[in-house]
DNA sequence: CTGAAAGCGCTTACAG
DNA sequence: CTGAAAGCGCTTACAG
C-alpha cells in the first residue's frame, strides 16, 4: 500500500533556485496579484527548470481545505449509473475538483467503508447514490463531521439531505395509463426490487392509474424480480403460467423489458403485437431493438449534472436550505406499445 | 473550491483524552503489535468517543506514501469502458486503494489537465486509457515524476509502459474468417476511426483473413466513422449506395453493428438473413437483439483487472519488468451470421 | 512587494 | 513498551 517515490522537487527548492522566500514562491503558484511580473517570471522559469510539480496534498493540509468530492455508486456496469456519472464528472471537473470514486457493488459493508477511506481522504464533499438497505446511521456519520452531502436517484427515508432523482411515480403512471388509454386492462407489472424506494414509487404510479380508471390490480400480474434481463426473462415466464395471463407488460426498467420480450419470444408470442410492453429509463438500445422499446426517459445524465451543482453549492455556501430535486419524466412512445 | 471544515478530532486530543503520548496513539491507529493490549484498548476507547476519524492525507504526506490511484478513462458512457472500469475497482479497492477517476471526454486537453491533477494529488500510480492523439511526451511526464503507469485498451506507438490490451486482429481475423467460410466473397468492414490503433489492429486481421482466402478487399466495402450506432447506421447507408453491395458486413463493434442492422431494415434488408452481420464486444445487448448478434467477445471487466494488478505489481516492486498483456477474444457465433 | 517563523495532522527515528 | 522532538510540503499571519 505504501509507495516511497523519488524526492519531489519542493517549493522551497524552487524559491532557493529563484532567490526569493518559500512565501513569495507559494504567492506565485497560487497566482497572487501581489506578486510583481518580475518576480513571478522568474520563479516560473525555476519551477519549469527544476520540474516542479505543485502538492495539493500539502496545500490542503495546511489550508484546511479539499478539492476532492466523492462518489460512491451502487454498480457502473449499469447504464442509468453510468451516465448519471458522465453528468457528474463533467461538472465538477469543470470547476476544478477531482473525483475519488467508489464502488459499493450493492454492499451495505463496502459502502460503510468507502465512507470511511473518503472521510479519511477530507473529501470536500460526496455525492451518494445509496445502496437498498442504508440508514440514517449510515449517513449520520458524514453530518457529524460536517462534511456535505447529496444523495442521487435513491431517496433514504428519515435521512436529511439534498437528494435529486427521477419522479418514478409519476413516469409509471404515465405508463400505465398509456397502457389502459390503449384499451388494456391485464396489466403485468415485472421486475425491480419490492423493498427498494424506485420499486414503491413505480407500483404508487401503476396503482394510481389503476384507480383512475377504475381498474383493479391482479396481483398474480405483480412480479418482482432483480432489475435485469435475467430478471425480466423470469419473470414473464412465471406471470405467463398465469391461467389469464396479461394483454400488456410494465417493466421496471428497459433491461427488464429485454427480458421480457425475449421470454415472450420463447414462449411464441409477438411483443410489440401480440402483447403491449413499456419500458423505464430510456436507455439507447431502447431505440433500437426490435420493435423499438416505448419507454419512460428519465434523463441520468442531467440527474448527475444536478446532483453536483447542488453540492457545488453547499461547498460555496454554508446557510445553504435543504434541497429536494426532482426531474420529471417523459414517455417516449415507439412500437413496442 | 476551499471549503473549510469544523476541526477535526486529531491525533493528539485523542493521546491526550488516552493520556498516552501522540507516538503512541499513532501506533494504535496502524495497528503496531509492540502496543499492549491495555494501552491499545485505552487508546481505541478514546477515538470512539471523540469521534476520531483518521486523516490519511496527513499521514500520506508525513509518510510519503500514497494509497491513490489514478484512472484516466475517455468515456464512461462506453460499455466496454464502464465495465472496464469495475474490473479496475473491485481489484483496487480489494487491496485497500481509493481511485481518483477522470474523464477525458477524448479531448487531449483535458487528459493532459487530469495527468497533472493527478500528479498533483500524489496518485501511487496511474491507469491510463488514452485518448487517440495521445503522444509520448504527453506521458512522459509521468516517468519523470516516477510515477508507475498501466496503459489500457489503447496502445500508444512510442510509450513505454505496461499495457493491457484486447487482441483485436485475432479477433478482427476470426470473424472475417468466419464469414469467408460461410462463403461470402464480399465482405464489407464498417465503421471506427481510421486514425486508431484499435481500427488499425482489427483491419489487419480483416485483411489477412482475405489474404489467407486468396480474396480480395474492396476498398469501397471499408467505411470508417464513429464508433457509435448512429456512425454505423450512416456507413451502412453508404456502403449499400454501392453498385455491387456487400453480402457480409464486419462491423467495428456491437453498436455499429446495431446501427448497421437498423440501416438495413430501413432500407429493406433483413439482417442475418438477407445479410450476414458480425459485431465485436459482446455487450450484454448483443445477445437479446433481435436476431442475436454474432460477435467478438472481448472481455472488458478482465482487462481492467489485469490492468490494476499490473500497477499493483509495479507498486510492491521497484525491479518491476515491463510487460505487455493481451487479452485473447472468442468468436461468439449467434444468429445474425 | 517580500521574508522569517509557526503550524496543518500525522510519522519517524532516537532515547529510555 | 512508551515519550519528546523533528519534519513531510505547503500556507498563513505578521513584520518590514
Amino acid at each position: 500500500m505504501k509507495h516511497p517515490k523519488k524526492k519531489r522537487v519542493t517549493l522551497q527548492e524552487v524559491a532557493k533556485h529563484a532567490g526569493v522566500s518559500t512565501a513569495t514562491a507559494s504567492l506565485v503558484v497560487r497566482n497572487n496579484p501581489r506578486i510583481s511580473d518580475k518576480t513571478r517570471k522568474t520563479v516560473m522559469n525555476s519551477m519549469k527548470e527544476l520540474g516542479y510539480v505543485y502538492d495539493r496534498v500539502a496545500a490542503n493540509l495546511r489550508s484546511q481545505s479539499s478539492n476532492t468530492v466523492g462518489v460512491i455508486i451502487t454498480d457502473i456496469s449499469n447504464k442509468f449509473i453510468s451516465e448519471f456519472l458522465v453528468g457528474v464528472h463533467e461538472t465538477l471537473e469543470e470547476v476544478g475538483y477531482t473525483v475519488l470514486l467508489g464502488t459499493s457493488f450493492d454492499s451495505l459493508a463496502k459502502q460503510d467503508h468507502l465512507l470511511s477511506t473518503m472521510l479519511e481522504h477530507r473529501v470536500g464533499g460526496l455525492i451518494l447514490d445509496p445502496v437498498s438497505g442504508s440508514n440514517a446511521e449510515t449517513v449520520n456519520r458524514l453530518n457529524q463531521m460536517n462534511t456535505p452531502m447529496v444523495l442521487a436517484v435513491r431517496e433514504l427515508p428519515e435521512v436529511k439531505s439534498d437528494y435529486v432523482g427521477i419522479n418514478y411515480r409519476k413516469g409509471s403512471l404515465m405508463a400505465t395509463k398509456h397502457l389502459i388509454d390503449k384499451g388494456h386492462k391485464r396489466i403485468a407489472f415485472l421486475g425491480g426490487v419490492r423493498t427498494s424506494s424506485t420499486w414503491i414509487e413505480r407500483m404508487d404510479g401503476y396503482q394510481y392509474a389503476h384507480d383512475n380508471a377504475g381498474l383493479i390490480i391482479d396481483n398474480n400480474l405483480v412480479v418482482d424480480s432483480p432489475p435485469t434481463r435475467e430478471g425480466g426473462l423470469e419473470a414473464v415466464l412465471q406471470v405467463l403460467r398465469n391461467p389469464d395471463p396479461p394483454t400488456a407488460i410494465f417493466c421496471f426498467n428497459d433491461l427488464v423489458a429485454f427480458g421480457v420480450m425475449q421470454g415472450l419470444r420463447m414462449e411464441g408470442f409477438n411483443p410489440g403485437q401480440d402483447i403491449d410492453i413499456v419500458g423505464f429509463d430510456n436507455i439507447p438500445e431502447s431505440d433500437v431493438y426490435h420493435p423499438p422499446l416505448t419507454t419512460v426517459s428519465s434523463f441520468p445524465r442531467q440527474t448527475g449534472v444536478e446532483a453536483a451543482k447542488l453540492l457545488l453549492q453547499q461547498l460555496s455556501d454554508d446557510s445553504h436550505e435543504q434541497q429536494r430535486l426532482i426531474l420529471e419524466p417523459e414517455l417516449i412512445v415507439r412500437e413496442s406499445a
